[in-house]
DNA sequence: AGCACGCCGACT
DNA sequence: GTCGGCGTGCTC
């Protein structure tokens, strides 16, 4: 008797066992119907055996399912990235199965003409159902609407023997891709780092790069040209280009259509389940040569996939941390290992883990200098407000008032950038010292002055301001304190009257349709003064911006998280890249109180490489990633006693191991949201030593009570 | 994830 | 005396 091990979409750690019926010949990557209690579901055949002994009686595969087997090598990468991120191998399985939601499209049945043969009677009716079908064939439903006669015309021709109805299914096929449709000029670092990306893909066999060039350097043009060598040598290679947000797809497709002639496919979450579908199988069946997507396109079913490109590589976005829990960049070099194929991690301000790859020589490294033309960087300067403070209840310093009152007589544009949503960040009782929270939970309540209301910014609550404090109950006694890029602009209107400003957060531009309206009426020189965001820190040149001013450059750097100096150095590296073009060369003031941070000297010097020096050293001597590794084990709960009792059961059985530590339990720095008290601890280990395996020994040991959540969070990027 | 089993309050 | 609340546990 054979039986298969089939992963279910479920939480549990392993896969279930299943008798192979004698007529059902299985094979990994197989879908199939099995029976799981009452219920059938969906599962994926990861290994068929013949039985050994008989310990325990296995129900029976109820069915193979009418579904294209998934590729053994995305087989192989959806259990290597269960293993590397602890969690349900079926979960991960889950992941790869997310396009087959919406059910198979039913074949159409469409009419269409019968060769050369002419009606015996024409008529307008007919002759105009004819014309409409000349080319095409199409439904009775639309020949009507196009044709602009009754069913009756079209059932009389069919009746007659011109037309017949035929049942077609929806193409599944994409339009292929021509490399030499509008191949692009390059430069000769471009060609460069063509040459090397096409090269390698011609090689076969996994092969990392760093991709690395500042903002105009022509990143994209490099690699697209490496996808039209790669397609042009192998018309049966598959791509994936990955993006860290939804909104950079439509602008990259864009890109791809003009370059290639063909539209690309598209995966992300905002993609309807209809189109999933057909991408998915497009993919399976080998027919869709280029994916554009997010990181959940990673868990494709590539039967051929010869290159992975992870554009804006250093974009935190690429962490996912809601149900599974991994990071989309690792997660895309490994899954090219297993493809055996080559991968692209494409920068201006790489992350430090990849730096060090590059720099150590196990990624190969391709630099583009900035194109002739295109923006220089700009003056840095550090505006030190110890020397020059901003006035009570504003924000602005004198010296970068100054410099927006010369850009603005200049007739030339203003990017103030402050990276907190809203008016204030946080509101409290001048009476009792009370900081308004959301309800059950630690995160301050931000004021929106636009809609009036306060915001809790982690979990969506909103509240109206009330007249009252909550906690003292004295009346008109709250205070906003701090500024958000709504009270910035408030002050710069109060400042230069006869300006015109704007706010560009995710609040006021909540979809890339309004992003894209506002972008346009900037570039258009519709708005003297931007304040903004991060939202606006990237992707986008406005060519009358000659100063950027940073509102507050020690923002990302206090709070002790770990990647706080390098997010800090690639979000101004990304702001303040946003000044000038050759012939204008632009400027960038960043107000701080500690102008001193080695981060705030290396931007100020221009100076990337002195900076990754810099805080390599740090992580080393700390022996932090990239030097070690980190995993964070966060436990939450509405029960604080569980979650306390569940956090001690932990620390009570740590396994003995060397050259790594257990930090913690402490309280998450969120403590408490929605209610749910939440605990972590954190583990640090040597580069050399198997985290996972002792994770999983650890966990093994502890028995985690159904009323508390334990997330694992291998390789953490956030530190709540 | 479903779905069942299992002990403590308001109803015919 | 029963119907039912959702806490806990299992599903090959």
């Amino acid at each position: 008797m054979k039986v298969a091990s089939v992963l279910i979409p479920l939480p549990v750690a392993e896969a279930f066992d299943y008798e192979v019926p004698a007529d059902l010949a299985l094979e990994r990557g197989d879908q199939v119907s099995v029976p799981l209690g009452p219920r059938l579901i969906r599962g994926i055949v990861v290994e068929v055996r013949e039985t050994t002994g008989s310990n325990r009686r296995l129900k029976p595969v109820a069915a193979l399912v009418d579904d294209p087997r998934l590729p053994p090598r995305t087989v192989d990468f959806v259990e290597w990235a269960a293993r590397w991120t602890l969690s349900p191998p079926g979960e991960m399985a889950a992941a790869a199965l997310k396009g087959l939601r919406a059910p198979r499209p039913r074949p159409e049945r469409r009419v269409r003409r019968i060769g050369e043969r002419e009606p015996g009677r024409a008529t307008p009716a007919r002759t105009a159902v004819l014309a409409a079908l000349a080319e095409t064939s199409m439904t009775a439903a639309d020949l009507t609407r196009v044709a602009g006669v009754s069913a009756g015309v079209i059932k009389g021709l069919v009746d007659e023997g011109v037309l017949e109805t035929v049942e077609i299914t929806a193409e599944t096929a994409f339009a292929a891709p021509d490399p030499d449709h509008a191949p692009a000029t390059l430069n000769p670092d471009q060609a460069a780092a063509a040459d090397a990306i096409a090269a390698a893909t011609a090689r076969g066999g996994f092969e990392p790069f760093l991709l690395d060039g500042v903002t105009g350097s022509g990143k994209t043009e490099a690699y697209l040209e490496a996808v039209a060598r790669t397609l042009r040598r192998d018309p049966a290679a598959q791509v994936l280009i990955l993006l860290p947000e939804i909104a950079l797809t439509q602008d990259l497709i864009a890109r791809i259509t003009a370059r290639f002639g063909a539209a690309p496919a598209e995966w992300h979450s905002g993609v309807t389940p209809p189109r999933r579908r057909r991408v998915w199988e497009a993919v399976a069946a080998g027919t869709c040569p280029i994916v554009v997507g997010a990181r959940s396109a990673l868990f494709l079913p590539f039967p051929n996939l010869k290159l992975i490109i992870i554009d804006e590589e250093h974009d935190g976005s690429f962490k996912q941390e809601d149900g599974l829990v991994y990071h989309g960049r690792d997660l895309a070099v490994a899954r090219a290992r297993i493809e055996g194929a080559t991968v692209v991690l494409a920068s201006a301000t790489p992350s430090l883990e990849t730096l060090w790859n590059a720099h150590g020589g196990r990624y190969g490294w391709l630099k583009l200098a900035a194109r002739h033309g295109a923006a220089v960087l700009p003056d840095i300067a550090l505006l030190d407000l110890r020397q020059t403070p901003p006035d009570p209840q504003t924000w602005l310093s004198q010296p970068l008032r100054e410099a927006i009152g010369e850009t603005f007589a200049r007739g030339e544009q203003t990017l103030l950038f402050l990276n907190r949503r809203g008016y204030a960040p946080v509101v409290l009782c001048r009476a009792c010292g009370h900081r308004l929270t959301a309800p059950d939970t630690d995160s301050w309540l931000v004021e929106h002055r636009y809609t009036g209301r306060l915001v809790c910014h982690l979990t969506g609550f909103t509240m109206a301001r009330p007249k009252a404090c909550p906690s003292c109950g004295a009346v008109d006694s709250l205070v906003a304190v701090g500024p958000g890029v709504e009270r910035v602009e408030e002050e710069v209107r109060a400042l230069f009257p006869e300006a015109r400003t704007a706010v560009f957060s995710s609040d006021t531009v909540p979809d890339a349709k309004s992003a894209r309206a506002l972008i346009q009426s900037m570039v258009a020189g519709e708005i003297d003064i931007l304040v903004a965001t991060q939202a606006a820190a990237k992707g986008h040149n406005f060519p009358n911006l000659t100063l950027v001013g940073v509102v507050d450059a020690d923002l990302g750097l206090r709070g002790g998280d770990l990647r706080a100096a390098e997010r800090t150095f690639q979000l101004l590296t990304q702001a303040t890249g946003r000044a000038g073009r050759a012939d204008r060369p632009g400027r960038a003031l960043l107000q701080t109180w500690t102008p001193d941070h080695p981060v705030l000297q290396a931007l100020a010097a221009g100076d990337r490489d002195g900076f990754v020096a810099a805080e390599l050293a740090e992580r080393e001597a700390a022996s932090l990633p990239p030097y070690g590794r980190l995993a964070a084990l966060i436990l939450s709960g509405e029960n604080a006693v569980a979650v306390e009792t569940t956090a001690q059961a932990l620390a009570q059985a740590i396994p003995n191991a060397e050259r790594l530590e257990v930090y913690g339990p402490a309280d998450a720095p969120l403590g408490l949201i929605r209610g749910r008290r939440r605990k972590r601890l954190l583990v640090r280990a040597d580069r050399d030593v198997d985290l996972q395996g002792f994770l999983r020994a650890w966990l093994a040991r502890v028995k985690v009570p159904g009323s508390v959540r334990l997330t694992v969070d291998v390789d953490p990027y956030s530190f709540l």
